[in-house]
DNA sequence: TATTGTTATACTCTATAACTATA
DNA sequence: TATAGTTATAGAGTATAACAATA
């Protein structure tokens, strides 16, 4: 167990750290924020899958997640399908113009981060993934779970169908 | 130099580390959101100071700063004095009442993080923090560079003048 | 009756721009 | 003319509550 300020501290780089945030959201394109990207991310490594499981690995609401969902679609970087299962859900699956969203994205991000980090090993940034991911774990956020990454190879949309 | 996957992981994490972030939100008291709670740990870690110089230690635009500090001043927490060096600027100074709601946030935020990160060791928190420091500092935040901590055993405003 | 998802409303945080007062 | 600070406005993100459709 850590000392009182040790926590103290960790609580102000956590209130610090939203500047790193801004900048990274401001390298986004101009019509696809952090929410609309999360989404994007979220269902490259988890496939297909209902917004209620979207909104549980978003860690945020399920109204919160309906609007990140309408904006995305808008742009037709995703499709909402029927669920043949549950005629109240719906099956978010990613268009290969999401696919191609999301290489831009990452084109993006990765170009700021390896810019800003130029001075870091590959260590140090595999221990802050760790740290940050465990922080999360401590946290009961279930997206810090290890998942399958799909072949990012294929532009076809061949995600698995939901699983619940 | 690490590699662009790590990257990419790194935008998830930044991405994703909001869910703590909003938790530890929830935790402080009603009256006092983020912004403020941050206003008040800056004042007392680097001392009285003028407006100018806590946007550039929140690492926000000063108008952000000047709606803080007016949610802030009208709870007694600070007092803003008169620059007699520069009638334009203000000088800003905890209050007594300040420097308790201080000891206030500081035991919410700490008992939610002793109990989240209880199986966490001294160790561990203490990488996390250096490593989300220098993060930071990679992108250019004042904020990560050591300060002096005030004594925060005496109650009465003791600070000392702002430097500029 | 409970669950899935959407929409309306409100609140926090942020940035840009216009403005006042002073340097 | 430039700077310190405030205020108005707008936009993104979030949560709660009310709602519709379905289980």
């Amino acid at each position: 167990m850590a000392e009182q300020t040790q926590f103290e501290e960790l609580a102000r780089q956590l209130s610090a750290v939203g500047v790193v945030k801004r900048e990274v959201g401001r390298a986004l394109p101009p019509d696809c924020p952090a929410g609309s990207a999360a989404v994007l991310t979220l269902l490259r490594r988890h496939g297909d899958m209902r917004m209620s499981k979207l909104a549980e690995l978003l860690a945020v609401d399920m109204s919160v997640t309906s609007r990140h969902v309408a904006h995305v679609a808008a742009h037709g970087w995703i499709e909402r399908h029927p669920d043949p299962a549950d005629k109240r859900s719906r099956i978010l699956c990613l268009t290969p113009e999401g696919l191609d969203e999301l290489a831009e994205l990452n084109r993006r991000t990765t170009r700021l981060l390896a810019e800003r980090l130029a001075d870091w090993t590959d260590d140090e940034v595999a221990q802050l993934i760790r740290l940050m991911t465990r922080l999360r774990t401590s946290f009961g956020d279930c997206r810090s779970s290890p998942v399958r990454l799909p072949t990012p190879a294929s532009e076809e949309n061949t995600r698995t169908p939901a699983s619940t």
